[in-house]
DNA sequence: CTGAAAGCGCTAACAA
DNA sequence: TTGTTAGCGCTTTCAG
């Protein structure tokens, strides 16, 4: 009347793992006491604790996360969600995603939580909660929201603990934690501005929020200066390098007249320099160049880059604090992390 | 003589989320029930089947992994961990290794695997067993081996099932999967001496195994061509690009000739390049520069990087694999995979 | 201070 | 075909 599963006993599956029967047989005491022992609880004698933790310890034991999870009805693994844009091409190959999972992967270990990592489809957005309805993950981190908005607002109405890196957008139901996007445009165009540059050449993808608000700020810039805004010089590319090329050298080729570009990601901005010399335009002296993100790359590059500085470090501890706030039932506003220009040598003329 | 650690209603810690139990009261049915039907049992009749699975998704249930898993004594997450050497300074942030992040995403979705991702630094590469003796991972895939060779031994005598992606090398008792070091190091430095070059720096940490093979091939190579190898040519530089810089402009103060770079990664060679300009030495005229790993910038560098492409998109379902076959029991050998010479224009004189 | 026993959410004999 | 029930490895009341 019960199921002994395992009758042979050269079938078992996984075996040799220890658990916590195994040390209390040999420590000859209970399971409970171990289990107290090992977590550290007043209860159990010092110099009994003392020895099943040394035990444990030689035994290269430790306590069953999921099953004290399940008793505990509680985890400490957080799923963290790449969104993964066929159309756009960005895996999470772009370094500023990549620096973004680093800094994530340290707050969450700072804190004790391991990290679920999962690209989807931008277009199946809802599969980003499937980490928390298994009950893998006590919530979810979202690695930019791109267009799916509205499948980031059902998600967190159905409860699923949220926050994603982003723009804060009308209407969100959701907690964003994300750059001064508005801010950065203005301060990246009103240097440029500043050195002299009249016709400024805007490169992004005005449709995802962030670079929506980037270029707000780029037009705010423009006419705080009192310079006009032509819409010829506002280029339409995706954070694929490949677009930003093809249409800077349209413009380039049509005879239109800029004298700096200001690309709303240093990957971008790196495919524009490039484009630039391929058609014999130097940076900065014809054309001056800022970025948006200050990856690593961007202080090496020819010539060093002048750029956003999105505070990645600072952003990974913001996000999963505010995560972490959400599971256990804050409402979390959203956040706006203050962003600098760092200027380097592409855009000094 | 129980425990009904729920008496006040207003306590529970993270209710809401719907069980087996939930839906199988609204349908009307036993546990065991919408446990088959979930699990596609053919016992249970298509009708009934249908109507849970219906049911389940309308509500967005999804069955409980933790407990699942810990019924079932199996679980579908590996863990990846990365290596992070405080000297190095290569944190996750290398673009090769970020792609290898990527393909390892991917070969483990396709495969139905979670991928759990940590940092552990590499002086205490003990820590990455962690997730296996906890059980929270059935594996764990270690991204380069850097320096812990006798410590990877360790953890796969204690059992744990383990893949590392680097070299093959003597005494190993774990799997790596790699690419091909040695001829990639050959082929690269053959390149250069075909095209003319006679003094080859080489630059690189021989103290990693992955560098050492490189360096043996880079060593053959001039053997073959009957040309000798010149200590003072060889530049220590782990892969920080600081050192490089600073080994490099030291080696062209001292007036020491050379016709061409072989850096050990593309990061490298790019510092390489930076250097060499600053010191108005012209990629390829004066110097030939030759990288490793094929990252996607390497095509659009200037000059675009000649360099020696790993193959990652294959690497990773191959590691998978391999460690999923460990898993399984299996004792897998290592394996090298083949790299392929990719020819531009920074090479070519 | 320690042990016995119940049960976290699920699956699979076994019985009906 | 479906329900009953035991138990995965752990924590925690309650009794000793």
């Amino acid at each position: 009347m019960t199921l002994p599963p395992d009758p042979a006993p050269a079938e078992r599956p996984e075996r040799q793992r220890l658990q916590m029967a195994d040390i209390a047989r040999i420590a000859g005491v209970s399971v409970a006491t171990v289990s107290r022992a090992l977590n550290g609880s007043q209860e159990v004698s010092a110099a009994t604790r003392q020895r099943i933790s040394e035990l444990a310890r030689s035994l290269n034991y430790t306590i069953n996360a999921g099953a004290k999870n399940l008793r505990l009805r509680h985890n400490k693994t957080v799923a963290v969600v790449i969104p993964f844009d066929q159309q756009a091409r960005l895996h999470v190959s772009d370094p500023f995603f990549l620096s973004m999972l680093g800094s994530l992967a340290d707050a969450l270990t700072d804190q004790g939580y391991d990290m679920l990592v999962s690209r989807v489809d931008a277009d199946q957005l809802e599969n980003a909660a499937r980490a928390w309805d298994t009950g893998a993950a006590l919530g979810v981190i979202l690695i930019g929201q791109w267009h799916s908005h509205a499948q980031i607002n059902a998600m967190s109405d159905r409860g699923v603990p949220l926050v994603v890196w982003g723009a804060q957008v009308p209407l969100q139901r959701y907690c964003s934690v994300g750059g001064d996007n508005v801010a950065g445009g203005l301060m990246a165009t009103r240097h440029l501005i500043e050195r002299g540059c009249r016709r400024i050449v805007f490169i992004g993808d005005p449709t995802t929020p962030e670079a929506a608000q980037r270029l707000r700020g780029h037009q705010q810039a423009l006419l705080d200066a009192g310079l006009p805004h032509d819409p010829a010089l506002q280029l339409h590319s995706s954070f694929d390098t490949g677009q930003a090329r093809v249409a800077l050298s349209r413009l380039i080729e049509s005879g239109t007249v800029f004298d700096a570009v200001f690309a709303c990601s240093d990957v971008l901005a790196m495919a524009v320099m490039q484009t630039l010399r391929l058609h014999d335009r130097e940076v900065p002296r014809d054309v001056a160049v800022v970025g948006y993100d200050d990856i690593e790359w961007a202080s090496h590059a020819d010539p060093p880059l002048t750029t956003v500085r999105q505070p990645v470090a600072h952003a990974g501890a913001e996000i999963v604090h505010a995560l972490l706030d959400s599971v256990a039932g804050e409402i979390v506003p959203p956040r706006t992390l203050a962003v600098e220009l760092v200027v380097r040598r592409s855009s000094l003329r």
